[in-house]
DNA sequence: CGTCCGCTTGACTCAGATCAAACTTGGTGG
DNA sequence: CCACCAAGTTTGATCTGAGTCAAGCGGACG
């Protein structure tokens, strides 16, 4: 679930944007269309999802409004996930691909900086993957925790839902559920609220 | 399991080169270690993996002669892969991580190339992810094939044992082989030497 | 020739998927 | 303010698929 890109001055300088609102759920584009735009969220969110053959949603990443979406995208062909309005909907300014990849030629900083987001990415998702290859219910979730909890104080302020969670680690949310109360019953955790601290 | 930068001139103009040969196994760099230099590979090949708290190895990527490695590492303080010599060894060309960011920003060809290889990478990376999230092993190994035959002939031609591939999905090798026998069974695929069809 | 390693199969166990149902929470509308 | 609905959360019972331990086969390589 790695964050979008959090650029200042996104796709400066690439052309004309188009505007386009999006009622919650809507879809922004859906895997196999063809790349045509790159998009700036001005209000709201998006989700970025991928569906597995029997009708599971893994979530990809999410983007909130000053970030952009699917910059991956910005040389294939066509999208490899779908993308849909979160709850609230969405508004967002599409610009030419090619007039993106224009401007990055022209502004080596903004090339930079995208390079960096799109490593970070990477980052994240090779964590992800090596968090996947767990085999067993307790060991992902404390290697989720871990990877999020403030080191300092060991604690994550929740931001989604545990059902988002179980999506995001590959578990049903019932096996999510009953794993987390075998770890607080250990002492390994401890919910209060919408905090979740890490312990010994 | 993503391919290295395929590079034409990569890292032309970063400063001067040292050298480097690791016989087969030899680590070039660990997990934590400080990113001081990028790599391009000069003569054998090199195994990226993640380590997971049980000693298990997950594969992440291989990089060949004309490759680089730890692209995504630019921009990070420590690596988060380990990074081994396979089997043969390897030799290896280091660029001062500076020398190549200042490079970078002088040819915006390079940054443009290293930028669709980044994307390409995340493409990968998500595509794993679904595959991982995948709860049955036939499931997973359906998905796997489909990733790499040929779309034409449905064929793949391995390049790779198939106790690796157990490891890229997460799965031991006996239930790996369990799933294939079963699937050979059901006429969903057929194995021949290194060949693998996929079928209906 | 012997060793190593990938491959393959068997038997057993158990963790997680599945189906089911109840409770909590938050938001909507009357 | 409260009734109602939707979605998230929690627990139970059952079953199956994958992990684990174990053993045997075969090819590659020194």
């Amino acid at each position: 679930m790695q964050p979008a890109a959090p650029m200042t001055a996104p796709y400066a300088g690439a052309g004309m944007p188009v505007q386009r609102t999006l009622a919650a759920g809507e879809a922004l584009f859906r895997s196999g269309d063809p790349v045509r735009q790159m998009f700036f969220v001005e209000r709201g969110a998006l989700r970025l999802q991928r569906n597995l053959a029997d009708g599971r949603l893994v979530p990809m990443g999410r983007a909130a409004a000053g970030e952009t979406v699917a910059e991956a995208a910005l040389f294939s062909d066509c999208y490899h996930c779908d993308c849909v309005a979160d709850i609230g909907g969405a508004t967002v300014s599409g610009f030419a691909r090619a007039d993106v990849i224009a401007a990055l030629h022209a502004a080596p900083g903004q090339g930079m900086a995208l390079l960096r987001h799109l490593a970070a990415q990477v980052q994240g998702l090779r964590g992800r993957v090596a968090l996947l290859s767990q085999h067993t219910a307790e060991a992902r979730i404390l290697a989720y925790l871990a990877q999020r909890a403030d080191p300092a104080t060991a604690v994550w302020p929740m931001d989604r839902t545990w059902k988002l969670v179980a999506d995001e680690i590959g578990l049903t949310h019932e096996a999510l559920y009953r794993a987390l109360a075998r770890l607080e019953r250990a002492g390994h955790l401890v919910r209060r609220r919408r905090l979740v601290a890490l312990c010994g």
